[in-house]
RNA sequence: GGCGUGGUAGCUCAGUUGGUGAGAGCGUCGGAUUCAUAACCCGGAGGUCGAGGGUUCAAAUCCCUCCCACGCCA
């Protein structure tokens, strides 16, 4: 059951991993709601701690290092600071943001590990794993290629064949290499420990049946790998990066520590402990960690994405359960996956947006990072699969920040201003109109806090904006512009004094999702006395000043001097969605961390795609078009505005080629086209399939013909 | 292949102890208004609730089969 009754929460969102930057996907998965959340609770005066830290430990950082002729120090010391300042500059507000390369880190996982350990909870099983002679290393799977067993595809990784898709174990493999030295690896004996889920799956169970409130998708995916059964997972690996298994508990058990670490995947959790750790030393309370971490008052919520959810809802809880001495997660509110633009992610491919990239772009933008919370706070995929568009953001902001939220509070204070002093004026003898905006105003905290609290993060910020949207019908309604001219009536002044409250409440509700804006908005109001949503400085009193449920009353008193309006939201622009759009689907050196270095790319070539099947290419639909007509498409740079006759119908096609060829050049060519790709409106004209061009290492392109006739289909 | 989650208006999504004519926002069409960021407000159109079968007086909601998307596992 959920524990109502708490008196601090401690939230953890999962610690991204630091061999990469942070984009859209990771923000929509755990960081924007677990901070929408704490920023909630804190409004509402709870005791929240918000943690998280970079994941600097695993084999994946350590096998990019060794590709690149780095230390994996040299990545994870790239990347952390990156990834924590784009998190500020996004409005994250955590307490502590820690790393797992610290000392704090490595203690208190070896401290994890050995009680552990004494506890007799692990098992400990010797095997032959491969080994590489020559880097004087055990290899990890991924370490491995050679040909497959099943299919004969030479260059099958330990763990899988990329070709058939049938998973191997690296000694299955034919002609084994390393992929570190080339070597021959040899088989040689190893120990390792193991944690034994299957034997802890009754607890598990018995403490998963204690949560039926958890969403569905996570409690399906619990169930799912309870049905299969657990199984024993090792904890330990022989590789050179990772938490070093402590001397002591080798010993104990007749072992060498030299070479083994701590499986990444058993640390990283331990890694919210740290940090913990870490906060309270420098609060100056080195054992408050434990206040948080061991007393049963705390409420646990670990914000993560859906991929993580066995680690959080099975091996964490289950190792916690062996220490005894911790409290267990209360919730672990996992979300779905995001898309963009109806693709799936890929960052190899270029297809993201990364977070650091969209604060530089938007830098000059009104409330940048706010824009970026809302679009994405209103498209979380809280129950499935979401898809992020540039057409959705500009939809959101301007359709809902500036023309609901931000004309409601510019129309209140600019009428205001002119009409009244700028001052809040009285209310008299309000009427039934008045009286329901009042009642609505009373009741929104609990509306849209409730949704927080149970993890409807998109519900909340639609109920948000749904204040203002009634903000906006009760002006409409109550013509203050026409009432204002009767001196005899308060029906003016009711009107703006209520506005102005409903602004003033606005500005403490908004403040999980619009930070900055909601700031912004109390200068404007000259409303002092609200109650951070960040970090505060330790035990300062928080009570007097105004909280969450104080948005339901009335924050303003009647003469009270009002600041200088300011428009709060600007639109964004259609080219700036362009711009946007362009960007996707290019690939950036740094970025493309996981993409693979092939010869035609060294060359200045594009890089080559990952292998298809033959139906993947059957689903395009490709045709012999000849360009009737072509024209410049008005304020573009790039693009022409081609008609294009297929034979059976006259397509209109935007194609990115201005740069390259002038109308004349492009008027009367053959060309290929293809026939199925989805419409795209750009600079409101339709684009209605893709005119196919061959490009270059200069990036000079060349349309593609054939003496066919329109309509052929190309295959 | 097994398991899980989801498949509701053009788009993004609400909606199950089965029961008033299936909802919201956006988009679209029409109207009204001018305090306001060509904004706001009102109204209309638009859905075989993935497909098929079953249970029931009654199913988007329960059962069975199938299809599709995504994920986990093998």
């Amino acid at each position: 059951m959920p524990n109502d009754s708490h008196d601090r929460i401690l939230v953890t969102a999962a610690l991204p991993y630091a061999n990469g930057n942070i984009h859209l996907g990771h923000l929509a998965g755990a960081y924007l709601p677990a901070d929408l959340y704490c920023r909630y609770q804190r409004l509402k005066g709870e005791d929240v701690l918000f943690i998280c830290g970079s994941d600097e430990m695993g084999v994946a950082i350590l096998m990019r290092a060794l590709r690149e002729g780095r230390s994996p120090e040299d990545i994870v010391d790239h990347y952390h600071p990156m990834i924590e300042d784009s998190f500020d500059r996004f409005g994250m507000s955590f307490d502590y943001y820690g790393r797992t390369s610290s000392d704090t880190h490595r203690v208190t996982s070896q401290d994890f590990f050995r009680t552990l350990d004494e506890k007799d909870v692990f098992k400990l099983k010797t095997n032959e794993q491969l080994f590489d002679p020559e880097a004087e290393m055990f290899l990890a799977d991924r370490f491995v290629v050679g040909t497959c067993p099943s299919c004969g595809y030479e260059e099958a990784y330990g763990d899988q064949c990329e070709k058939c898709g049938s998973s191997l174990s690296p000694t299955e493999l034919i002609d084994p290499k390393s992929t570190l030295t080339d070597a021959t690896p040899v088989l040689k004996e190893t120990s390792h420990w193991y944690i034994p889920l299957g034997d802890m799956q009754p607890d598990l169970e018995a403490w998963i049946g204690t949560h039926p409130e958890w969403k569905n998708n996570v409690l399906g995916q619990v169930q799912s790998w309870f049905n299969e059964g657990l199984k024993d997972r090792s904890i330990t690996r022989d590789v050179p990066w990772g938490v070093p298994v402590p001397e002591d508990v080798a010993a104990r058990h007749g072992l060498e520590a030299e070479g083994k670490v701590i499986y990444v995947w058993f640390d990283a959790p331990i890694g919210y402990i740290s940090a913990t750790k870490e906060w309270a030393a420098e609060q100056g309370d080195p054992d408050r960690w434990q206040t948080y971490w061991q007393d049963e008052g705390t409420n646990l919520v670990h914000f993560i994405g859906k991929d993580n959810i066995v680690f959080h809802c099975l091996m964490f809880p289950a190792m916690l359960q062996a220490h005894g001495d911790y409290v267990l997660p209360d919730n672990v509110p996992a979300n779905e996956f995001l898309n963009l633009e109806g693709r799936k992610l890929s960052t190899s491919r270029g297809w993201a947006v990364w977070l650091h990239e969209y604060l530089d772009d938007f830098e000059d933008a009104t409330h940048g990072a706010d824009m970026l919370r809302y679009a994405l706070g209103t498209t979380l995929p809280e129950s499935k699969d979401a898809d992020f568009s540039w057409d959705g953001f500009q939809s959101r902001v301007n359709g809902e920040l500036a023309d609901v939220l931000g004309n409601f509070v510019n129309r209140t204070l600019t009428f205001a201003d002119r009409f009244f002093d700028g001052a809040v004026p009285p209310l008299k003898d309000p009427t039934e109109t008045d009286q329901d905006l009042l009642d609505r105003l009373q009741s929104a905290p609990a509306v849209i806090g409730d949704a927080y609290g149970e993890y409807r993060m998109r519900e909340a910020i639609y109920e948000t904006i749904d204040l203002a949207r009634a903000g906006n019908k009760y002006f409409n309604d109550t013509e203050p512009w026409h009432t204002r001219k009767n001196d005899e009536s308060p029906a003016a002044a009711n009107t703006v004094h209520l506005c102005l409250q409903l602004c003033a409440s606005l500005s403490v509700l908004m403040e999980p999702v619009l930070p900055d804006a909601a700031s912004r908005l109390r200068d404007m109001l000259n409303l002092d006395g609200v109650r951070p949503s960040v970090p505060g400085d330790g035990d300062a009193p928080t009570d007097d000043l105004v909280g969450w449920d104080d948005a339901g009353t009335s924050l303003l008193s009647p003469g009270h001097e009002l600041g200088t309006p300011a428009i709060l939201f600007e639109k964004v622009e259609d080219d700036t969605m362009d711009e946007q759009r362009e960007k996707l689907g290019q690939t950036d050196e740094t970025d493309a961390a996981t993409a693979e270095t092939a010869t035609a790319e060294d060359a200045g070539y594009a890089p080559k795609k990952d292998e298809i099947e033959f139906g993947d290419f059957m689903d395009l639909d490709l045709r012999m078009g000849v360009v009737t007509a072509a024209e410049p498409v008005e304020d573009a740079d790039k693009l022409l505005r081609l008609e294009i006759d297929l034979g059976f119908e006259e397509r209109q096609i935007l194609a990115g080629i201005a740069e390259h060829m002038t109308t004349d050049e492009i008027k009367g060519r053959n060309v290929v086209v293809v026939a199925n790709l989805a419409p795209k409106t750009m600079f409101g004209l339709e684009s209605q399939g893709m005119v196919l061009m061959a490009e270059d290492r200069d990036g000079n392109l060349a349309p593609i013909s054939a003496d066919a006739e329109p309509g052929s289909v190309v295959r």
